[in-house]
Order: structure tokens, then sequence, then C-alpha cells
DNA sequence: TATTGTTATACTCTATAACTATA
DNA sequence: TATAGTTATAGAGTATAACAATA
């Protein structure tokens, strides 16, 4: 009540302030490994989700990999052009792009997902070990949570 | 080695592809407070962090919330506007200006950082009572090894 | 000459709207 | 006419570079 008074307690920050620039931090260090490859964050992304599910529309991929459909024409078409994905018309209905991984396109992916994995599992050595665990599932969860898993 | 070789035992997603995300949905659903309170993501970053210690110069107040220096002067310039801040020539060297929140201003910070806190308590009631500490530590932890606590 | 803050400019990213081709 | 994909355009948001004031 008087000057001793806690001045503010300070409490954790909020978090947003925590997870936004770490995530900025995730995506700054895989950068590099990325570049090495040519590939963009979309490109990574786009690798990664049509592992995952073959896709049958582009506005579905789009969707999955949370983007407008007009920002991953440009990536399709690198990809594509680098022969790391096929786009083929689907006979059924020629509007349609039907969307796969070729084997080199799962190589790639393979190759940087491992080097990803690896800067990752670096970070999170750094963490207790009782932690750990539980914060991936709780990333999860909190994912889950806000639909954006 | 052969079909029912494990196709690719689904092991975590990518730290980035989770974090990122979740923070983009921490920051929406921060948005609505903030706008009932006509402050944008920087105006609350520079309320929050003026709180926390007196900056002398704009520079470093830039850098503190991680911004470009020109970018926050146009928010300096509204929250001044609004008597949120106050914006002072240092006498000692007519060039920097000093930086203080006026009361309105802690008001309003303190408003808004507590319905922010509402609603990340809400969230983080789902994760299980064991997890929650822990989460907000290796947050934390994390924060510190890179370098965006 | 160097530094703080500011303004003007250019660049990147993203979304909106218009267009083509299929159905 | 409606839909998948594409292209063209415009709008945010951001950073870079030039500028004014002060030291």
């Amino acid at each position: 009540m008087s000057e001793n008074a806690t001045p503010r307690e300070e409490p954790r920050p909020d978090l947003a302030a925590m997870v936004v620039p770490l995530g900025r931090a995730l995506m700054a260090a895989e950068r590099p490994v990325l570049d090495a490859h040519g590939l963009t964050m979309w490109g990574y992304a786009v690798l990664l989700h049509l592992d995952e599910a073959p896709i049958r529309t582009q506005a579905a991929l789009a969707e999955a990999v949370r983007a407008d459909k007009t920002r991953i024409i440009p990536v399709l078409d690198d990809l594509e052009a680098r022969e790391l994905i096929r786009r083929v018309p689907d006979p059924q209905d020629r509007r349609v792009r039907l969307l796969s991984l070729t084997a080199g396109g799962r190589r790639l992916r393979d190759t940087v997902q491992a080097a990803v994995r690896l800067n990752e599992e670096r970070l999170l050595a750094r963490l207790p070990r009782a932690d750990r665990e539980g914060f991936l599932r709780s990333l999860r969860a909190l994912a889950e949570a806000t639909g954006t898993g």
C-alpha cells in the first residue's frame, strides 16, 4: 500500500508477444535451409502438404496451406518447372488440376525436413527434459483449440 | 520393408508450422479487444513497452518493439495526439525525444492488457494443468534461446 | 561530421477483380 | 450459368534513401 508495494508484479508477457516473435525466429532459422535448396516457405509448405494427402484442386491445396488461391500459382509453376510436383488436368473434369509429388519432390522434401528437424531438435534440447513433451503436447492442443492445426 | 512398413510414422509437424499459425490466431483473438480501444498492435506494443521502462529515444523504442524506426512514427503521432503518451525534446540534447506514458495511457494499457489476459487464460485453461506451467516456462526459455525475449 | 527524428520513395507481399476454359 | 484456374491490378505493410534539425 505504500512505497514498497510491488510495482507491477511482472507477470508473464502476453502470449502473443511470446509466440509471434518465436515464430518469426523459427522461420528465420529455417530460411538458410530453404534457401540452400531454392525453396520458399510456401514451396516447402506445398511439398509438405502434398505428401500428407494427394489433393485434387489447387483451391483445396491453397486452403490447406492457408494461402490465397492466386498466391500459390507462381509457387506451383516453379515447383512444376523443376519437376518436383506434377500438375495434370483431371480427365473427368478438365478444369481441375491433379496435384502430386514426383520422386524428386519427395526426396527434396525429406532432405529439407530432416535438416529443419535437426535445427529444431537442437533448440528443443535446451528445454528441461521434463518440459519438452508437455510443450509439444500443449502446442498441438492450442493449435487444435484455435483451429490452426 | 514391404507393404505394411509404416508409411511415414506421422511425426510431429515442424515447430514453425505450429508456432506461426498459433501466433496468427493469438493476434486475431486480440484484434477485437484492440479495435474496441482504437489501438493497433503496434500501438499496444508501444504502450506495453513504455510501461516497462522509460525510454529515451524513439530508435531505442523501435528496436525494443522490433519495429523499424520509421514505422513507429505514425504510431507515436497517434498516441501523442490522443494524449496516451508524452513526447518531449530532451533539454540536454534537443535531437532526442523523451517518451513516457500519461496517466490515461497507463489506464488504457491496463484495461486492454486485462482483457487480453482474460482471453489467454481461457485458452490456457484448455491445457492439462500439469502441462500449463511447463508450457509457459518453455516459451520463455525458447524466447531467450532465440533472442526474441 | 555524426546523429535523431522525419518525410518521400520504392519494394514486397497479399488480396480483389477481371478473364479464360471448361462444364 | 457456374466453377477451376489464371492474369492484371490495386492495396497493405514494410524498408530504403534522402532530408532537416541539432550536436
